[in-house]
DNA sequence: CTGAAAGCGCTAACAA
DNA sequence: TTGTTAGCGCTTTCAG
């Protein structure tokens, strides 16, 4: 209990100096034990592992973070937590991340690109060990930033030529392009229920290319609901009562596609075949089980966590850009 | 470019230092510029802004926060995110907290207490402004260590009499019995189909002593999907071929009993009725629309929000204690 | 309205 | 194996 008077007042927490004076050594013997363990002498160690608990001393990961220049911090940028999409990407990042000791922080962009920037403003001055950006990032302000900040950088989701650093992600126009052959052989008139968000978008512009452009297209503005898809099927039907196989750009439209065709007494797949993409993991408990297309979302979470915490993806021979591809799960909806 | 040689190297990023340098003023006025700039002369502003753009200057908030002791970073716990449950308080706690300049950092917990206390410890040296758990703390050692570190804590989706700081949530206990009330008019052969974490067992527990202790229970280790909910339905028409109402601890497996209803034939809500919990936005789009206990997620986010960065409930008076309640909705499944 | 000095709590670098 | 010294980049305090 120092009265010493400061010019300036302490947070009033235990700090290394009062574990230091407790344990009779230096500051730095305290924080060798801490990071080091193995360079400090076993007596030692005890001593000042005793002083720990007696004081209950947290390190400060803020000035340890100022100090040595790592914050343990990793960052990502999702356009929201609330879809599904991302979901298992994040849940196995943070997990990747905290069995290394490192934590997460979220930023959410609603879609937005000025968000966006000021997001990875906020970001950047943290100083996180790693920045995690849900698709390829366009501002060329943020860009810019992101580059000269130094910090490592995963796009995800996505695929570039040039990203800012590295990318993990898989081609959205060889799925609108291979959803579509895939299609022609499950039906005649073809149509797409799909998000607005850029990689939707190009998803479905290859899909409709490789359609010669005669798909019939709906388009819902995120996030794409049950409702949205109930509502997508009926326009569908309205607009060609003969429409036999769709391709929904969420599990959760196509989900709601099987709700509506189960109401309306429309037989999936004899009359119409639904396809999803990458978002449910029970999509085959549905009834019937739905055909989606198969991102792994864990495995992208765990690269980018071995990336960020080791400085290369091993398995992968340290590329920078790392196309994971995807694959057509056919089941009952098709 | 100085070239001055120092005992420890910089990080070489912009520093206040060199803006200031450039500006032609002291650091602590472009410090002011970015944090009070209403006290700083309007010629002065000018001059820094133009310095800050020029240089590209991104303020390192790690030593701001060392130095501030305030990190404009907030913590949530969550046991996963990929859960549905907690989406809607993580989503609107993220960005009520963005907008007020916070940033939100995650950590799950996988229902492990162990893991819980590794946890808090971390997240406490990184010296959030707050810390958002949700459910109640139960380890004495991390109580003991939250209430030690400070900072404000909020407890959330679940009511205790003794909050570490503030709790808002609502009586597990009290939906559990009221289900019961509500089933009981529904049906004769009441079952539950439940998750086996602390919150849903407080509620199966006041559902069976509701009734009596009469229901079939099925549990179901997290997290609970649509395939457990589907393979519990089957469990419990193998228990009792009489089975008319079932109330599930997660709208999904009640989606999943949804399903497997269907298939077997069992009209809803004649036959069976069917009530879910908590956590899907689209429970009102499924066929039959899911009856659900309806629980304002979005508004613990942000209540929570308002909390840390205001530092009193407002709406509230500024109560400890936040009981929001529940509604029970009852659809078409009952 | 602006600045100088001191220091937040920790670790890198060098020395012993 | 341990300690000393000097910062990391910022904000507080107090003075002008």
């Amino acid at each position: 209990m120092s009265d010493i008077k400061r010019s300036r007042k302490s947070t009033g927490q235990v700090t290394l100096t009062d574990v230091a004076k407790l344990a009779g050594v230096s500051t730095i013997t305290i924080s060798r034990v801490l990071n080091t363990p193995e360079v400090v002498a076993e007596e030692t160690r005890l001593a000042v592992q005793k002083a720990i608990n007696q004081t209950g001393y947290v390190p400060n990961l803020l000035a340890g973070g100022l100090a040595s220049t790592k914050s343990r911090l990793i960052a990502a940028v999702v356009p929201t937590i609330s879809g599904p999409v991302f979901l298992e990407t994040i849940q196995s990042l943070t997990e990747s991340l905290a069995s290394a000791g490192y934590q997460l922080m979220i930023g959410q962009t609603g879609y937005d690109q000025e968000r966006e920037e000021d997001l990875i403003s906020a970001i950047i001055g943290r100083r996180p060990d790693g920045i995690f950006l849900t698709g390829v990032m366009h501002s060329a302000e943020s860009r810019k930033r992101l580059i000269a900040s130094g910090i490592p950088v995963v796009e995800a989701w996505d695929l570039t030529d040039k990203p800012i650093d590295t990318v993990i992600g898989f081609s959205h126009k060889a799925v609108g392009s291979e959803v579509a052959e895939f299609l022609k052989k499950k039906g005649k008139n073809i149509g797409i229920i799909t998000g607005t968000d850029e990689r939707a978008q190009i998803r479905r512009d290859s899909f409709c290319k490789a359609l010669c452009g005669k798909p019939l297209v709906i388009n819902v503005s995120p996030p794409t609901t049950i409702e949205a898809g109930r509502d997508g099927l009926r326009q569908l039907l309205k607009a060609d009562k003969k429409i036999d196989a769709i391709f929904c750009s969420s599990d959760m439209l196509a989900l709601g596609v099987l709700i509506e065709a189960q109401v309306k007494g429309i037989k999936i797949p004899s009359e119409l075949s639904v396809i999803g993409f990458a978002d449910l993991g029970s999509s085959r408990d549905l009834e019937p089980a739905l055909s989606s297309v198969h991102i792994d979302g864990m495995l992208i979470g765990r690269l980018a966590a071995e990336y960020f915490t080791t400085g290369a993806i091993a398995s992968k021979d340290s590329a920078k850009i790392i196309d994971l591809g995807f694959s057509i799960t056919s089941r009952a909806s098709t």
